[in-house]
DNA sequence: TCCGCCAAGTGAAACGTTACACTACACAGC
DNA sequence: GCTGTGTAGTGTAACGTTTCACTTGGCGGA
């Protein structure tokens, strides 16, 4: 690989002003900047991160530290995060924790280690790795906001409405909720937003928490299935609904004959179950880009104060919610 | 961050001393190698990779390039190497190509310049990038051979075996395929492995190739729905299988009372949707593993003749093929 | 006693960049 | 003719590691 020092052997100047020319700084003539460039396109040149990450501390590379990319809305917001960042040249360094705190943490310090320039990261519970405390570069949080960081996330309580005004409007008066982990504080804001939009008439007839992956409790399949007066199930995300809709069909209850369901998200899957899912679209690309945005403003060195990016939402209607006749 | 230069003044050692204990070469004596590793441990000295890297060359980071994480099979790969990865103290870098020969190149030049010391790679299409000419690295390709690179596979031919052996015992005569693209070795394999074995009573009624996005294409659809002899569709991974059901739903044809399908992966989601798919299941996370294994041979200067680790699969009969009465 | 050998440890030069302090020269203003 | 200022360009010291060649002292063998 062509280094500076061959580049000025080639051009005939000094290895400073060749290193001046690649960074576009001035003080160099313009033959002489046309000759390095040119000379620099000709061998290929290539600057060795390695050493300008040793004399400099920046690394062009990001951490992106996800809980669980088996939960489909984490690999569409890891391609919208590479995607992006790579058009910017930085390269993404994946850390999928599977849902355990030490994962998160060992994660981190290999991160540290290898000393990215900023993470991008979705908590996963409110407490953060020790290690985190003296990790000096940027982090720009996902989904789940946490004091002193920047967050980019969707209007939950926003979502919370429109499922409220959709329930009544489809003459619903009971729900059953079927809740994220009360733990990590998106999944509180999806269920307190229905909670605190719900006018007094649509009751709330039996509620239990459940994890994001899907995996349905004993508590929860009870619930389900125990047939109490809700006449529609609101499921803290798409994952939960679905898996839902499955444990229903196998205790012969169907959907939405016989109970509706709501889901969260609009992952790509809605489309594809049976019956498709009416669900919360939040627009995960969107949610991918704007963090490496944000990212690389604060790599820059931008404003101190910590900003969060909101989103909008918007109902999705699907198939899996029955319209109920008035009583 | 404590330098070496650091433990070498606070022990009272030279440099190379304390870099030779920590690098467990020989020629330390055993307090002052104690006293090197008490003294790291209390200023938590952590090298720094990127002086490592420069020096040596090696960055203990490799690549991942996959074609889309939207496919569920590729996150749950993912998420396999990373944990392998990092359990060994390598870090991944992720490359999302989205299914674009170009994005797959600007991944790997972008990993070649942060000089990764190998990739893990399941290739796009048959041609690949101009820059993998000269890059020098390990590369390990997953689940799509290609002459002489080390690869880790399943058994597709076995697949086809048991999907055809199945096929009969179901008692069905007469398939349709919804095969994957045709440019894909592995989608081939499959499709091959089904021809091949299959005895000379059960006919293939029509065939089309498809994406393994599941994208159904016109043709597809008309296949599909033109209800022509085959009473089982063979496709060629669940994506495929689980849109064509929708598809089905949606023209009112009832899965597997009209018509049975299978898929091929065993993804999640073949648990979820509705009917359960009957599928083949192949190994992902082992895998996944299995190439980071191979990758870290590699890396050491292991064999140099190219491998092929070929998993075995099995059937997984679920819901989505109906057992059809004798003649 | 001397030689040679081995283990224990040291010094300094690299790796490829960047950044600082410097020189050389031209030209304007008085 | 001198000083001051600005532009173009250079030399060199870092950054933190690894590695090669080297020194030192102790000890066994003849």
């Amino acid at each position: 690989m062509a280094t500076l020092r061959d580049l000025a052997a080639a051009v005939g100047v000094s290895v400073t002003t060749v290193s001046n020319v690649l960074n576009g700084r001035p003080n160099v003539g313009s033959d002489i900047r046309k000759r390095v460039l040119r000379a620099a396109k000709k061998l290929g040149y290539r600057p060795n991160l390695a050493a300008q990450a040793m004399r400099t501390g920046r690394t062009r590379a990001i951490g992106l530290v996800l809980p669980d990319l088996t939960n489909p809305f984490f690999p569409e917001l890891a391609q919208a995060v590479e995607n992006t960042a790579r058009s910017a040249g930085l390269l993404v360094c994946l850390i999928d924790s599977q849902g355990k705190t030490e994962g998160e943490a060992d994660g981190f310090s290999l991160l540290m280690q290898h000393a990215v320039d900023g993470v991008i990261w979705c908590p996963l519970g409110p407490t953060a790795p020790a290690t985190l405390k003296n990790f000096s570069k940027p982090v720009v949080l996902i989904d789940r906001p946490r004091q002193g960081y920047d967050v980019v996330q969707s209007d939950y309580a926003m979502g919370g409405r429109l499922l409220a005004e959709y329930a009544v409007r489809m003459g619903h008066t009971s729900v059953g909720l079927l809740s994220g982990p009360e733990r990590i504080e998106s999944a509180r804001q999806r269920r307190d937003g229905f909670i605190g939009a719900r006018p007094r008439e649509l009751k709330v007839a039996w509620e239990v928490g459940v994890g994001f992956d899907g995996m349905l409790t004993r508590e929860a399949v009870a619930a389900l299935t125990r047939r109490r007066s809700a006449t529609l199930i609101i499921c803290g995300n798409d994952l939960i609904a679905i898996s839902a809709i499955r444990c229903l069909s196998e205790h012969g209850i169907r959907v939405p004959e016989d109970v509706s369901i709501t889901g969260f998200d609009n992952i790509r899957w809605t489309e594809l179950v049976t019956p498709r899912l009416t669900t919360i679209a939040q627009p995960i690309a969107a949610i991918g880009a704007k963090a490496v945005e944000l990212m690389r403003e604060r790599m820059s060195g931008e404003p101190l104060v910590s900003r969060r990016t909101i989103f909008d939402v918007a109902l999705v209607e699907r198939d899996s919610v029955r319209r109920l006749p008035p009583r």
